[in-house]
DNA sequence: TATTGACTTGGAGTAAGCTCCAGATGTTAT
DNA sequence: ATAACATCTGGAGCTTACTCCAAGTCAATA
């Protein structure tokens, strides 16, 4: 699959999937003839890993550190548990957040709601 | 309150809060004799809530313009609704990628425990 | 009165994560 | 074979959100 494709399939520009494979959050993909990219089917699913542990607040640098781990092969597999166990629970502590923020925000609305009928704005700020 | 109260308090650093001022993330705060900042608790609402909307992800750029839509008055209501609101829908996105993201981990840290035991790793990339 | 310490401002610097660009090269269509 | 097109690499540039720094001011203390 060509770097084009990849791009319109999982929505990443193809500056993006080169930067990616540049710092390492996936591994080395294999060239083609000419030196153009070549994605198989395993480099699709790292991609895919990527774009989800991204789009959920992982940083770049976990998934580096990840994609190292593997690449040093089966003995680093506790290691790589408590990586994942990490960023696990980081995004554990990221869902109350945002629970607690929407909490608020919905408290608010709810106010302004109030306020767009009365036009009196209670408890709020 | 002095600025250094309110950093120990809320753990932003002093420089943060100033910025957070700066750039209008929070409305200016009054100063005591000699143009040192004396928080209000009114102030220290309005620091709670971008802490709490910052650590949700909430862009320091949304706040400014709430604050900004705060400050034109009541005409606002409606607008300020409407901002809250988008940013409500954004954390439910970000909820759902974090659910998602979490659920991948889970499988992939059982998969992790699994090898761990068996020396194999199933159904892993 | 001299100095210590907390505070001020404006502006520069930093880190993360892309994003853009130039110049080169290879592939395809005419 | 020449033009058009996709891709390549290395490096510079951009945005966001701080973070740090220098030079100055003010209040209190020795």
């Amino acid at each position: 699959m060509t770097i084009s494709e990849v791009s319109k399939k999982y929505e990443l520009s193809q500056d993006t999937l080169r930067y990616y494979e540049r710092i390492g959050a996936i591994p080395p993909v294999n060239r083609a003839k000419g030196g153009a990219r070549d994605y198989t089917e395993s480099d699709l699913g790292w991609i895919e890993l990527v774009k989800c542990m991204r789009s959920a607040g992982l940083s770049v640098e976990a998934l580096v550190q990840y994609v190292k781990l593997v690449q040093q092969g089966d003995d680093t597999f506790p290691a790589r548990r408590e990586l994942l166990n990490e960023q696990r629970e980081q995004l554990t502590a990221q869902l109350e957040a945002i629970r607690a923020a929407k909490e608020r925000l919905d408290y608010k609305i709810s106010c302004y709601d109030e306020a767009i009928k009365t036009g009196i704005l209670n408890w709020e700020l």
